[in-house]
Formats: C-alpha cells, sequence, structure tokens
DNA sequence: ATTATAGTGCTTTTT
DNA sequence: GCACTATAAT
C-alpha cells in the first residue's frame, strides 16, 4: 500500500474545503468543529476519514471510529467513505451509533464485569419509559426501611420521571470497588435501579436500558486496563457526529475512553441545532469537550445547501440563539425567482388547506420539482395535520406521507430504513426489470454476506450469484401474471423465503436476540398488502412502497439532518408550542431547525384557528425584521 | 348514565 | 394550553 504524502493530499469529489475545513482537517489533537446547518459535517468527516487513512496517518493495523446517534447517520457516513476511499481503507472506517459502541463493549469485554453488577450474559435490552421510572419510584417507596424513607422520597420528588435516566442515571459512575453502605439516598435509587435491570428476571434473562449499558461500559473501561488500552490501540481517531445533542451517559463514556490520552477525538456539531434538551442532552457539551480533551475550535462559515436568500434570513434567527454567531457565506448560488420566505395568515383550517393544496398543485406544475422536494414540518402531532390537509390534497392528485405513522409495533420510517425492508424493496426493483449496475452489485454482496460466504472462497461467491440471478428470473416472471391479491401475496412469500430471516438472524447482530426481526417482518407484511390494496401494477407498487409520489410530513425533531427544495412549515401558533418560554433557546433553536432544512423557500404558516400567537410572537418579530412578508389568505 | 374534576401527554434515539 | 383519559360526584 503507497500512502500519499500529506502535502499531496486532495479532497475526493469536492474541489475544495474552506479554510477552516483545513485546518480542522490537518490537526493531529482534538478537535471541535461547529458547523451550522449545510456546512457538510458528514462531507467534512468523511474527507478527514479519507485523509487519515490515504496518507497513512492513520497506519493500517489502526481504525477510526466514527460515532453517531442515529442508524441511518452511521450508515450515511460510512457510505461516504466507502465511496471515497478504495475498499482495503474503507473497511478500516468504522461507522456505528452510540448504543451500538456501547453493547458491542458490554457484550466483548462481559468478563470484565464484576461481582453484583454482573448481568446475565445473555440479556434482554429494555426500553424505559416515564410509566417504568415511576413505577420504580413506587416499589422504592414500598421496599425501602422506614428510616429511610424520607430522605428517599424527598430526593425523588426533586427528580423528573422524563429525564431521571439521562441526568441522574447516565452522570452517575459505578463504583470501582463494589458497593459501599453507607450511601446517599441518591446513590440509594441509583444503585436500586441498576440492580433490579441486572438481577435475573422471570424468563431467567436480566433486562437492561441502554442507560445502563452505557453505565457498565463506562466502567469496564475505567476499572479494566487491559480493556482501555485495547480499545485506545484500536481507535488512534475517534470522530462523534452530531455533539451537541450528547448525553451526559455518553459524554462520561467518551471521557472514560479518550480522554487523557493520545487520542484525537474530532467533535462535530452545531449548539444553534441542539434541540434535545429536554429529553435530557447535556447542555455545554463542546465548552467541556475543548476543556477537558485540550481541543481547537473551529468554526466553519460556508453554507452549501441554502440560497443566499435564505441564509440571510437564518443568520436573523441564529443571531437570536447566540449573539456573537459568526458571519456566514453561501456558495448556493442556483437562486430562484420570486421570494424565498414569506408568512401565509388564514383564518381558519379548512382555508389553510384549500390554499395550501392549492399552492403545491401549482407550484409543481410550473417547475421540475417532484413531491419529494417539498416537506411538511410540524412541532408536533403529524397525524392531526395529515387529515386536515389530505382531502384538500387529493382533489389535485397530491398526498402527504406521515412516515411516523405505526406499524405494528414499529413506524414507517424505521422500517423503510431496515436491512429486511431494503433487501425486499430491491429485490422487487430487480423483479420488475429495472436493472442496474450498482444496485447489483450491492444487492450481491449483501447477499453474500447473509450466506455467510467467505470473500475468497470464489466457488462459493459463483454459486451465491448462481441462486440469486436464478431466483430474479423467477421473480420476474411470477410479477408478470396478473396483479391479484393473490399473485402478490404469492411474490412477498417466495422474497421473504428467498432472503430467508434465519440467514438475516445470523448475519446482524441486531437480529440476533429478542424480537427485532419478527417485529420487522409483520410490520413489512401489514405496509406490503397496504400498498398492493391502493396500486393497480407493480411499478406503481414500488412508488407507493417507496413514497415517490408523497410529500413528506413529519416532525421538526425528524427533519434534523435532512433537507428539502421548499419547506411548509405549519403550525407556528401558541398551542403546538405549548412549552415555548419567550426567548428560550432550544425553542429557537427548534425554529432555526426547521428554516434552515431549505435549499430554495420556507413558506411559514399561521392560522388563527390552530391559536394564538401572543407566546410565540418571537418567531414573527425575527422573521419580520429580517424582511420576511406577511400575506392574508 | 351523565357530568364534573383531576391528571397527563405533547417534541426522541437506541439492538 | 389543549385534547384526551380516568375517576369521582351527582
Amino acid at each position: 500500500m503507497k500512502f500519499i504524502k500529506l502535502e499531496d493530499w486532495h479532497p475526493k469529489g469536492i474541489d475544495d474545503l474552506e479554510p477552516n475545513a483545513w485546518l480542522a482537517l490537518r490537526r493531529r489533537e482534538s478537535t471541535s468543529v461547529i458547523a451550522g446547518p449545510g456546512a457538510g459535517k458528514t462531507e467534512f468527516l468523511a474527507q478527514k476519514a479519507a485523509y487519515l487513512l490515504e496518507t497513512g496517518l492513520c497506519p493500517p493495523n489502526k481504525k477510526i471510529l466514527a460515532i453517531s446517534f442515529k442508524t441511518d447517520a452511521a450508515k450515511n457516513l460510512a457510505d461516504r467513505v466507502t465511496e471515497r476511499c478504495p475498499q482495503e481503507l474503507g473497511s478500516r472506517f468504522v461507522s456505528m451509533t452510540f448504543d451500538a459502541f456501547t453493547k458491542n463493549i458490554v457484550d466483548r469485554f462481559y468478563s470484565a464485569i464484576h461481582g453484583d453488577w454482573k448481568p446475565t450474559q445473555q440479556y434482554e435490552v429494555f426500553f424505559p419509559n416515564k410509566r417504568s421510572v415511576s413505577d420504580f419510584w413506587r416499589r422504592l417507596q414500598s421496599s425501602v426501611p422506614d428510616n429511610y424513607q424520607f430522605s428517599i422520597m424527598s430526593e425523588v420528588r426533586q427528580m423528573t420521571d422524563s429525564t431521571f435516566e439521562s441526568n441522574v442515571v447516565g452522570s452517575w459512575r459505578i463504583p470501582a470497588h463494589g458497593i459501599h453502605a453507607p450511601q446517599s439516598a441518591r446513590d440509594y435509587i441509583i444503585v436500586s435501579w441498576l440492580l433490579e435491570q441486572i438481577k435475573v428476571s422471570n424468563d431467567g434473562q436480566s433486562s437492561i436500558s441502554f442507560t445502563t449499558l452505557n453505565r457498565l461500559a463506562e466502567y469496564i473501561i475505567r476499572t479494566n486496563n487491559h480493556v482501555h488500552r485495547a480499545i485506545k490501540g484500536t481507535y488512534p481517531f475517534v470522530f462523534v457526529d452530531e455533539f451537541q445533542d450528547t448525553t451526559y451517559a455518553q459524554y462520561d463514556l467518551l471521557l472514560s475512553a479518550f480522554g487523557l490520552s493520545e487520542i484525537a477525538v474530532t467533535a462535530v456539531g452545531d449548539y444553534k441545532q441542539r434541540i434535545m434538551g429536554w429529553a435530557g442532552a447535556k447542555d455545554d457539551a463542546f465548552h467541556q469537550f475543548e476543556a477537558d480533551f485540550s481541543a481547537q475550535r473551529y468554526p466553519l462559515r460556508l453554507n452549501h445547501r441554502s440560497s443566499p436568500e435564505l441564509v440571510r434570513i437564518q443568520q436573523v434567527i441564529a443571531q437570536a440563539i447566540d449573539y456573537e454567531v459568526s458571519e456566514l457565506q453561501t456558495n448556493n448560488h442556483n437562486q430562484i425567482s420570486g421570494d424565498a420566505a414569506w408568512v401565509c395568515v388564514s383564518r381558519n383550517i379548512d382555508n389553510e388547506a384549500s390554499y395550501l393544496a392549492q399552492w403545491i398543485a401549482s407550484d409543481l406544475r410550473s417547475s421540475t420539482l417532484k413531491p419529494r422536494d417539498y416537506c411538511v414540518l410540524v412541532r408536533q402531532k403529524p397525524e392531526d395535520y395529515e387529515q386536515q390537509l389530505s382531502s384538500y390534497l387529493t382533489q389535485y392528485g397530491l398526498s402527504l406521507r406521515n412516515e411516523s405513522v405505526k406499524i405494528g409495533k414499529t413506524t414507517l420510517q424505521d422500517l423503510l430504513a431496515e436491512e429486511l425492508t431494503i433487501l425486499f424493496s430491491t429485490l422487487l426493483r430487480l423483479g420488475l426489470g429495472q436493472r442496474n449496475a450498482k444496485v447489483w452489485s450491492q444487492l450481491s454482496a449483501a447477499i453474500q454476506l447473509l450466506r455467510n460466504k467467505n470473500q475468497e472462497d470464489e466457488k462459493a461467491l459463483r454459486q451465491v450469484e448462481h441462486q440469486l440471478t436464478n431466483f430474479i428470473s423467477e421473480l420476474r416472471d411470477a410479477m408478470l401474471q396478473p396483479f391479484t391479491s393473490e399473485n402478490t401475496r404469492h411474490v412477498f412469500e417466495r422474497v421473504i423465503d428467498f432472503i430467508n430471516l434465519k440467514d438475516l438472524r445470523k448475519a446482524y447482530a441486531r437480529y440476533a436476540t429478542g424480537d427485532l426481526l419478527e417485529i420487522n417482518r409483520s410490520a413489512l407484511e401489514v405496509f406490503f398488502t397496504h400498498c398492493v390494496e391502493s396500486q393497480s401494477s407493480w411499478a406503481n407498487f414500488l412508488d407507493e412502497f417507496e413514497g415517490i409520489n408523497h410529500i413528506p410530513l413529519m416532525t421538526i425533531h425528524k427533519s434534523k439532518g435532512l433537507e428539502f427544495d421548499t419547506v411548509i412549515f405549519l403550525g407556528i401558533d401558541d398551542n403546538a408550542w405549548w412549552s415555548y418560554q419567550p426567548g428560550n433557546t432550544e425553542g429557537l433553536a427548534t425554529f432555526f431547525v426547521a428554516l434552515s432544512r431549505a435549499k430554495q423557500r420556507t413558506i411559514f404558516f399561521y392560522c388563527q384557528q390552530r391559536g394564538s400567537r401572543r407566546r410565540v410572537s418571537d418567531f414573527y418579530a425575527l422573521l419580520t425584521s429580517a424582511g420576511v412578508k406577511e400575506y392574508e389568505i
């Protein structure tokens, strides 16, 4: 392997990087990169990975660890590095979610857990909610000795059920040398919570939350030098994405694993987009990181996403969040004619809906945009808006798709991102005769992984190719049959059989234990049937399945990290924004996230019937000061 | 049975 | 702060 000289290295697939991005990329020590919306955070990390791997700064026996919060973000980043690097380098870029990293440590170094803290080797992952927390508090009250009861209960009263795990448990460390009595009331509560999960339940297994797994992983790393050295030795470079929303537990794990060491941690994010504080995200993650890791901060100033006009408006909101926010530039010059932002004021919901439907219909006709280029954003309860809007949209042949809709025990968007679903729809696309070399090679690689075939075993690989070719041609014949419920049902079953759920369980760790695979299989069946019933051919079915002709509808929180040509922002009123307090940074950040999803236009809607706009008057005042006009409709 | 009142969810990810 | 549920009061 020949390395590229440091001074000869150039970015891959893009022209250049802005000056601060170059500095952040070349820095060998820990670095924090504050990058606003559209600054290309993922691209920066992909380029830095390529730089470290191709120049040999990350030597062949070492890896880069990239940590994201969401599975799709982790996958996105991995795909980008694969595109930019030769395969033998790309395989040394390990991209995973924080929770996957945590669970890996516990599973791999299980034997390093001692005494009361040791769960069963096979354990269930448990997702606590407010109910389970308050039930626990109630159980505690009845089990605690009388003389402790008062202090325990007064401590509990100061805690909030929704942030108990993230803030209280997440910032507590498991002691290195067993449990010492007497403990404070707070310690007693936390220890009881952890031990209750670790102790064997009725089904013979521990049932552990990710916060508890995180605390166990931190404990392993802190107390076991051998493990700590192994992890540091594997990953001299660590990336953390969306750093503004790091939880207490996650930060503490990073600190124990990579703090005070030679490891260079690159944290990327934007505190102006910190919108998870209410769910227990740490509030000064960047400052603390810079202090603890001696990290140098580099703000990125270029916006690759939004038009100059939108960037100017975003800047007004950004300054309301942080007055000292740096000046931004845009390099997106393909501006559309007309305004980039305006406010539509209506009296009632029907007026709003009929105007909106008519506007989108005429905009679609007069432009080259597709339904997927628009997005309807709301703060909460998208299903309410879906009902109100859909009858008007139908009149123009348009429809919304709320991807948060529940299907069985999962949601549409989670289902669509599942490995099972992607394999399923790819097979159907090929069955329909939509041949594409790239899709084919990806699918064939996925099937090889699924069949657990060694990449070196040429004969076995050819056999898998052969099976796949045969199956696709069988599928093609089946899909030429009339589009009846019986025939489509047959296709469904054949595809699921071919994928082989047993193989899937073996090939993907996340499916290996628990009922995740069965949840997704039955959700896939429900959604498949829904799409079959509303369509009349396989081509239309696949469009419906992938939602090509639907306008996406989602909450602002779900839209984080996404971008659309035109954002339609509904329900900016006191009712939907019940939790907003004037001047509240997180509320302004939420507004900022919504506004900054747009590449060309953001259209704000206010409807009097939905609620007043006294408490949210900040938003309108800021828009007015940015020169955004208001129109009555 | 109907109606008054108190309580709570709403914005989330993760194998 | 509203919309909804569960329980209490009539």
